[in-house]
DNA sequence: CATCTATATTCTCATTTCGTAATATACAGA
DNA sequence: TCTGTATATTACGAAATGAGAATATAGATG
C-alpha cells in the first residue's frame, strides 16, 4: 500500500507528470528541466527526487551534469503500469503539446551557464 | 491534465484506496464504509466525495442510505485503466485482505443506528 | 589550491490536505 | 407535525505539500 501511495502522489503534481512526458522523448539534466517547466532549480530538484523516491525515475552522473531518465517499470508493477499508461496519456494535452515541441531547443550547453 | 491529476490526487490517500477496493466486493452505504474505516463520519462523506468528483464513484439513494458503488470508467480513460488495474493491485496486501474478510459480517442494519 | 558551475539541501512561507466535532439537511415513521 | 436516523456541510486545527531564496556540496578547470 504504501508503495502505491508513493508512486501516486509522484504522479498527482502537473510539474511532475510534465517532468516524466518530456523524459518519454530524451534524457535531460536538471537544469534543462529547469527552463523547460520554468520553476526555481531547487523546486525541480525536489520533484526529481520525489519521482526518483517513487520508482520512476533514476539519474547518472556526466561531470557536472546529472542525467535523469526514466527506468524500465521493473521497481514495482504500479510503476511499470502507470509508465506505461502515461505513454500515450497526455499525448493530445496542449500544454504537453508545446512541451514536446520546444524541447529539442532546449540544450544544456545553451540553457545552463548563466 | 487536470482531470488525470484529479483522478491521481483521489487515489493517493490510503482509506480512499481501500475505499475503492471494497467497493469491488459490493455496494456499501456511508455508515458501513465508517465502520470498516473506523473514521468520522464527516471524514468518510468528504473521501467519498473526492472519489465521486474524479469520476470513481457514483451515488444512488435507497430511502435514508446513500449506497455508493464503482463506476464503469467511462468518465475518462485515466479512471477505466486505474480501476482496471486496482482490480488486481494490492489483492495480497495484509490490510486489504483483512477488509475483505470483514466486509462479509458489516451490515449497514447493525452497524448503523447506534 | 581557488574558482566556477550544476545540483542538492535547508529554511521559510502560503496553500492544501486530512481529520474531528458541530451543525445542517433530507427523509422515514409515529 | 414531531422525532429519529443517515448523510452532507461547515468550522477549525495539525500536518503535509509546493514554491522560491539562500546556502551547501561536488566536481571540473585554471
Amino acid at each position: 500500500m504504501k508503495q502505491l501511495i508513493k508512486v501516486m502522489k509522484a504522479l498527482s503534481d502537473p510539474s511532475r507528470v510534465k517532468i516524466v512526458k518530456m523524459l518519454q522523448h530524451r534524457v535531460m539534466c536538471v537544469c534543462e528541466i529547469q527552463a523547460a517547466l520554468d520553476l526555481a532549480q531547487s523546486t525541480v530538484s525536489k520533484h526529481l527526487r520525489v519521482l526518483e523516491d517513487a520508482g520512476l525515475l533514476r539519474h547518472e552522473k556526466e561531470g557536472l551534469w546529472v542525467n535523469y531518465h526514466l527506468t524500465d517499470g521493473s521497481s514495482s508493477p504500479y510503476v511499470a503500469s502507470l509508465l506505461g499508461n502515461l505513454k500515450h496519456w497526455l499525448d493530445d494535452d496542449l500544454e504537453i503539446v508545446h512541451l514536446v515541441e520546444i524541447l529539442p531547443s532546449i540544450k544544456r550547453e545553451e540553457v545552463c551557464k548563466k
